[in-house]
Parts: C-alpha cells; structure tokens; sequence
DNA sequence: CTCCTATTTGGCAATATCGCCAAATCGCCA
DNA sequence: TGGCGATTTGGCGATATTGCCAAATAGGAG
C-alpha cells in the first residue's frame, strides 16, 4: 500500500471513527431533525456535560456538525446531512445480519 | 436515552467501527473490485499475516464481508456493496473540510 | 503418516478512547 | 466590577484497540 492510499485512507478513517460511538450516533440523528445547544444535549443525552463537549467537538473536527454562539449558548447543527443516507447502508447490514441469525436457528 | 434507544445505536455503532479503520478501509475497497484469498490481501497491506487475519475477521463479525474456504485458501468477498456509497459521503466531508481550509488561507 | 502452506488464535506491550471530576473561560446582567 | 450560567479544557483511572510474535489448526501433496 503506497504512502498516497494510505493519507487517503487515514482521513477517510478518521471522519468514519467520528461517527463509530452510540453516543455521537445520537447526537448526529437528533441534529439532522433541527439546531440543539449544549444543555439540550447534555439533557437527552444523561451524560456529564463535558463529556457531551468532547463528543460534539470530535464531531466538529471532523466536520459532520457546526457551532454557533448565539446569546450564553453554543448551538449545534447538522454540516454533512449526507451522512444520514450513510447510515440507511449500516441499518441494512444490521438487518442483514438479523436475517443470517434467523436461518440458523431454524 | 432510553434503553430500546440505546441499543439500537450500539449496533449501528458496532458496524461503523468495524469500517474505521485505514487497513479495513483498504479492505472493503479491494474487495469492492472482486474477492481475494488473505495472501492476497497480506501482500498488498504488507502487514503480518495475523494482523489482516484479525482485521478480516472484525469485518466478517460486523457482516460487511463474507469468507469462503476454497482449496487451501481463504477467500472474502464483499457482502454488502452499499458500504461504497457510503465512503462517497464521507469523501464529501473530506472535501468540504479541505475547502474550508482553503477559505482560511486566503 | 509427514511435511508444507494458509489461516486463525493466544498473548503481550504500546497506544488510544472514554467518562467523570475539577478547574478555566466566556458572555451577560445586575 | 462581581457573580452566574453555559461551555470547554486538563487530567486521571478504566477499558479497548492495535500489531507483532509464537503457537495452534486445517488441508492438501507426496
């Protein structure tokens, strides 16, 4: 694997690592429906506020979501709503998945 | 979070890790073109055997790839080709991000 | 049966991730 | 200016991931 495939692959995996955590899954749907700040997060969430800040700075870096400071809070929004049709694919591996276990146990 | 909530993003979580990987990227990208043994694989990656063996079978695990014993060899084979428009989103925040880049440059 | 090749598994050290607490910032308002 | 609510950052222990080596396993050829 030549240095050039494996950069390009290095940033590919990044933005999917981004993404590979349950919580950071949650925070992603609930954007993709509209803007949340922090607080709002933190309380859907049920998680320490700083831990909900570090998941949602992962996420920026990697540039799946936007901030804005409006007024004392910062508000979140969805960047890459692509992302989205990104995971009707995982649904249809779990679903697959599913159907492979079924088989067996018939 | 509720429970039902929180296991439903557990599995999704599951299967997106499995792909975060660069060598497991490099992976489901060979195999998108056609199948190929794990000595295949080793030479191209140049890794240890045990190494692709591993990264092979977190794939299989997550249901992204499939084996098949033929001959002396093992082959794998891509399950679920969906996961490539799924990589086509994830090139779409490369390139947004790299645009922004661009944008603070100039 | 024995050797040889292909692959998987066990184990270990190095490294990265996670979630909480405490502390630092930051803007706003009295 | 001082205090307050919202958010981020630093740090730490617990846990998970990664990649290699060595060893186990599986199948075919002689």
């Amino acid at each position: 694997m030549d240095t050039k495939t494996q950069n390009r692959l290095d940033a590919k995996a990044r933005i999917i690592k981004a993404m590979a955590h349950p919580t950071r899954l949650f925070i992603v749907e609930t954007l993709a429906k509209h803007e949340h700040c922090v607080c709002e997060l933190t309380a859907l969430i049920g998680a320490d506020v700083s831990t909900v800040s570090k998941h949602l700075s992962i996420l920026r870096e990697a540039g799946i979501i936007d901030d804005e400071k409006r007024g004392s809070s910062v508000y979140y929004q969805l960047k890459m709503p692509c992302v989205m049709g990104f995971f009707s694919c995982v649904d249809t591996v779990i679903k697959a998945n599913a159907q492979g276990q079924l088989k067996c146990v018939r």
